[in-house]
DNA sequence: GTCTATACTCAGATAGAC
DNA sequence: GTCTATCTGAGTATAGAC
């Protein structure tokens, strides 16, 4: 399992501590990890886990906006390589699949914890940056008349939800081939459903 | 807000807790939910929730099983009325859409609750015989030809992963017209993607 | 079946030495 | 910055009267 926060600038006590809390967040959930089991996984001490973090929900917090930001930095990355929208969802299908399987701990994070539960005062997710950041690529498109026109919130549906599902099912283990082997497929299916004719 | 237990063949205080179950669990989650949370949103005493469910594990069970068997027999109503692939595939879109709207917290609590963290033995909900059965209902048009031949889990992903996402937005707040408004546009987009040609 | 009062557990957080 | 020891309160679940 690759250690996603292996190359940020956080002291090495921090890391490890938000390692630990990413892979028991998402395996025992945010209720069922007690300060004990970070104590434990961590190998970092309760009086550290509290000088680094104000509390359990600040650690959340932290969690979460270091990966919300990796995965701005990622995208906007992403779109600068490809200005053209098919390429563009192209490759982000492409990228939300690698992300998944290479740390599937950051998506099912990101994805599927209901952060509202335990950082009550959160946007929700649908309404941050990188989710906003997916819609306008299709806005742009269809802006350009490469997509037809249709409610935006029905084309990002199409486009995205396939996408997000076929990454569930793989977490939840329904779908177990590599994602990558269902790139083109779902991509391409998808986008016969969106594009202008 | 329609009380989804109206009809069942509960005994009155049983409903009233569900119910309550149901509201809380999905306002604030299973763990920020108390018993004492419970007494006072359904005015039904600790000591008689504990004398009609074992612990709260077991009335979330309860809550979980009553959910998926009304959501079982509403499904077959609808499979046993359209036999025909397109058809069972709209009309199955329509009857989520009205779930959604109807009992939004029914919708909530079975599709975005994490289950496993508070119920350990559940089986994940995509194995669920509902579940199984919108995929069925995609292989059955796949055999007869109506559906292009492509990977099942990346055509359920298409049809239902769309419709699923768009009803998120929904609760979340993000797609506040009317879910019916969307259901033809979706549905036929979803069906140029997968239909056979 | 319904209730009130209460026991027990353990997680979250702090104090304070090193 | 790191640690151990400890406090406090919330929350689950039970006992036992009606």
């Amino acid at each position: 399992m690759a250690n996603f926060f292996e190359e940020s600038d956080i002291s090495a006590s921090k890391k490890r501590v938000l390692n630990s809390a990413l892979v028991l967040f998402v395996e025992k959930g945010f209720f069922n990890t007690s300060i004990p089991d970070l104590v434990a996984h961590s190998g970092v001490s309760t009086g550290s886990i509290y000088h680094a973090f104000k509390d359990k929900e600040h650690l959340a917090r932290t969690l979460m906006d270091l990966l919300l930001a990796k995965v701005e930095v990622d995208q906007a990355t992403l779109l600068a390589a490809h200005r053209e929208c098919w390429q563009r969802y192209y490759h982000l299908a492409k990228w939300l699949f690698e992300m998944t399987e290479t740390f599937p701990h950051v998506m099912q994070f990101i994805l599927y914890a209901r952060h509202r539960e335990f950082m009550p005062t959160i946007q929700p997710l649908c309404s941050s940056k990188p989710f906003m950041t997916l819609r306008s690529v299709l806005e742009q498109g269809q802006q350009l008349g490469q997509i037809r026109e249709m409610d935006l919130m029905v084309a990002s549906s199409i486009a995205y939800g396939s996408i997000l599902r076929l990454i569930q099912l793989h977490l939840d283990g329904l779908a177990h081939e590599p994602l990558q082997e269902h790139l083109d497929e779902l991509t391409c299916a998808a986008w016969r459903a969106i594009k202008a004719d």
